[in-house]
DNA sequence: GGGGGTAAGTTG
DNA sequence: AACTTACCCCCT
């Protein structure tokens, strides 16, 4: 009996199983390894060791290195990603490289030694192959088929080593002597001592640059030998830390402080919730205890941690750090001691010594649903971390959601006085001057007189949601979806926003052939953007979406300014003078076809109103409905007591539907090139569940998907909703493994469900 | 008969 | 995910 080793690479696959090392160190979990992969190598992690049969042994091939002694990833973190892989079912190493720690995706030399013997079998399957025996070589020098033919005969010996990082630079050779000495010599003679000043550079052309000689100058200089260029070391980056500011923490009342258990802080501003969490961090790290805080945007978790390390010493892990650098982070927090980090879902799987408590900043965020890869839910993830660490886990939020008043134990959640919102409602329905209301126009006027800032939010990029005749309704439509095209005027382009599809606005109207064809429906960005030129001459207008992130760096700096964006807008640091937040469609975060729509809207204006720090803009809102209870609630005397009955009505409802988070869902998706084939997938996983006991309440579906065709595929949906993750689970395990022509993709926890069903 | 595209199967 | 094999269409 063998020992063996899985092992997870991170790809969709289960872990794999190997065996140990031939000579040298063990492979223990945690630990990184390079293993043989499909003719090279690949790094992996040891998830865990068992014993497999002696027969079934003889078949698996050897770790070929195991990376240095520390754990890459903790027991803890090993656990938990086997945990969030059956929950969203899919393959750990799925989960993996969603999370994606660094140091997994290596340069890696792949060396291989031909034995004595190999001789004879090299001259049949390659003849005249001429290779050098018993000595290592680069596996690239061995034909692939030969390769795979000697390692089955046992003939051959492997390694995969990390390659050196080395970058190319310029080099001095030699000292200035007499064959540099000379009037027409005088600026080789200048490169070449800048050259020895500055030790090496770049390129040729930075050399000429630096010295301030022509390039023909410095090419001669390498040409005469006296500077060349040389592979060096890359040196280790400096580790990202978190920009230094102003602003500080306030003492808290203790009252507000989170419980040392699992507990929530909801209300107030970002700097006054943490001011609240700053003890309960002082005192996770006096008791030896490390805490990893998570945020759900980048600029979140860069401005947590700057605001934190005024008081404590802060690490800091998001995707603005390069691989090198997150991986010098990961090998540095492996070594120390307790410590606090800031990061985004990247951030996950860190090996922080002791982890005793997870933080989710901002908890309720739609923006914590990774979309690629296994889709995890990171509160879910960050639970199920805490769960294997023996760590709490604590909420902070803007205000409490459905969700996080069920995650949070009675009596845990603490709340600080809600800001109280200036909020103006400027009525769709009296007409007048669209996209931008009278009121909305008149309050941006007051902003430019008193050179004071502003942001507008826009339901969409482009001009406007659709393109089309406004004699017969004709949209243009998008050739691979169902879907209207949007209209970009800058560019004079119909695109798709979904499939990227692109063409050229037609002149005539195919249906009934009128010519005054032009911009229908919503007002996106492009066109509230070109409307505030026009009516704020003078005034600077920026644009923050997709297509064009204008440099904000003037605002941010304290000019007056507005900006108009879409939800892109929420990933902003704080505007110094934000003094308006005007919403221009807000009947678009009322109607998204979520059941969530109503708290997402909240959240959104919640947002939008936190881009003004400490400062309270006023918010002008946009509505055909300005009667709506979300609306009601935010502007009357006590909002918290308003937004607390609202919760109720909330949950009640999420209850009596049977949604989360009273039951856990998830989104069967089935694709297709053509539509009876998607229909048919869904249909035999439909069945297949019904076959093995899926209560009729667990089962809604088959449905087409709101938008029934998108990138050329048909979609059709099958929602599962179990009583809870055990359920859910067993389900998953009981789907059918293939279906002809079409995909399937798991959504466990979607954010885009629907309204609610029956 | 074979290039180019898509779909399905495999990876230890 | 990356790679290989199988298959189909169309063209020489």
């Amino acid at each position: 009996m063998p020992l063996a080793l899985d092992v997870l690479l991170p790809l969709p696959l289960p872990a794999l199983t190997y065996l140990p090392p031939l000579q040298g160190a063990e492979a223990r979990p945690g630990q990184r390894v390079v293993v043989p992969w499909q003719g090279g190598v690949r790094v992996g992690v040891v998830a865990g060791q068992r014993m497999v049969d002696a027969g079934r042994g003889l078949e698996l091939r050897h770790v070929l290195h195991v990376f240095d002694g520390t754990e890459w990833l903790t027991p803890a973190a090993l656990q938990a990603l086997g945990r969030m892989a059956r929950a969203a079912g899919v393959p750990p190493g799925l989960v993996l490289a969603t999370l994606n720690p660094p140091g997994l995706h290596p340069e890696l030399a792949h060396g291989v030694r031909l034995r004595a013997e190999a001789a004879g079998v090299l001259e049949e399957v390659a003849p005249g192959e001429s290779l050098p025996l018993e000595r290592w070589l680069d596996a690239a020098a061995v034909p692939g088929k030969a390769l795979e033919f000697l390692r089955q005969q046992g003939l051959v010996d492997e390694r995969g080593v990390e390659r050196p990082r080395v970058r190319r630079a310029l080099v001095p050779l030699g000292e200035p002597d007499e064959g540099l000495e000379g009037a027409r010599r005088e600026p080789q003679r200048r490169a070449l001592e800048r050259l020895l000043e500055l030790g090496s550079v770049e390129s040729g052309a930075e050399l000429a640059r630096e010295a301030g000689v022509s390039d023909s100058s410095v090419r001669s200089l390498v040409a005469r030998g006296y500077a060349g260029y040389a592979e060096l070391p890359v040196e280790e980056p400096p580790l990202p830390a978190p920009p230094l500011t102003e602003e500080s923490l306030p003492e808290p009342a203790p009252e507000h402080v989170p419980p040392e258990g699992d507990g929530a802080l909801v209300g107030g501003s970002r700097r006054e919730r943490l001011a609240a969490l700053a003890p309960r961090l002082a005192a996770d790290l006096a008791a030896g205890r490390s805490v990893l805080l998570l945020a759900p945007e980048q600029a979140q978790a860069t401005a947590t941690a700057s605001l934190l390390a005024t008081r404590f010493p802060v690490a800091l892990l998001t995707g603005d750090a390069s691989e090198a650098q997150r991986a010098r982070l990961w090998r540095e927090l492996a070594r120390g001691g307790p410590q606090l980090l800031v990061g985004t879902y990247l951030a996950l799987l860190a090996p922080l010594p002791a982890l005793g408590r997870v933080v989710l900043l901002d908890a309720g965020s739609p923006a914590y649903k990774l979309q690629a890869g296994a889709r995890l839910l990171l509160p879910k993830a960050a639970r199920q971390l805490a769960g294997a660490a023996g760590a709490a886990v604590t909420y902070l939020d803007l205000a409490a959601g459905p969700e996080l008043a069920a995650w949070v134990p009675p009596g845990a959640r603490r709340a600080l006085p809600l800001p109280r919102l200036r909020l103006h409602l400027a009525d769709l329905n009296d007409g007048g001057n669209w996209p931008v209301h009278p009121d909305l126009q008149r309050t941006l006027a007051q902003v430019r007189e008193r050179g004071r800032q502003a942001v507008l939010l826009a339901p969409r990029r482009g001009f406007s949601g659709a393109f089309g005749c406004p004699d017969c309704g004709w949209q243009a439509p998008c050739p691979n979806c169902d879907l209207t095209l949007r209209y970009h005027r800058e560019r004079s382009r119909l695109l798709c926003h979904q499939c990227g599809h692109e063409e050229r606005p037609p002149d005539r109207c195919p249906d009934c052939g009128g010519t005054e064809l032009g911009p229908l429906r919503g007002a996106g960005t492009q066109w509230i953007a070109s409307q505030l030129a026009r009516s704020l001459q003078g005034f600077p207008v920026y644009r923050y979406d997709k297509d064009q992130r204008d440099d904000l760096a003037p605002l941010l700096a304290g000019e007056p300014g507005v900006v108009v964006g879409t939800l892109a807008l929420l990933s902003l640091p704080p505007l110094p003078l934000l003094s308006l937040v005007g919403v221009t469609h807000f009947d678009t975060h009322l109607a998204a076809a979520d059941f969530r729509a109503e708290e997402e809207a909240t959240r959104t204006l919640l947002r939008l109103v936190e881009l003004g720090g400490e400062r309270r803009p006023l918010v002008v809102v946009q509505t055909h409905a300005p009667e709506h209870e979300l609306l009601a609630a935010l502007t009357a005397p006590e909002p918290e007591a308003a937004l607390e009955g609202l919760l109720g009505r909330q949950l009640e409802r999420r209850q009596r539907f049977g949604y989360p988070p009273f039951s856990t869902l998830a989104k069967l998706q089935f694709t297709a090139r053509d539509r009876g084939s998607a229909l048919a997938a869904a249909q035999r996983a439909a069945d297949a569940l019904v076959t093995a006991g899926a209560l009729e309440s667990e089962l809604l579906g088959p449905a087409s998907a709101p938008v029934e065709r998108l990138r050329g595929r048909f979609v059709f949906n099958v929602l599962l909703r179990a009583a809870d993750e055990a359920r859910l689970e067993a389900l998953l395990a009981e789907l059918p493994r293939g279906y002809p022509g079409a995909k399937l993709l798991i959504d466990v926890d979607p954010q885009d469900v629907g309204a609610l069903l029956d």
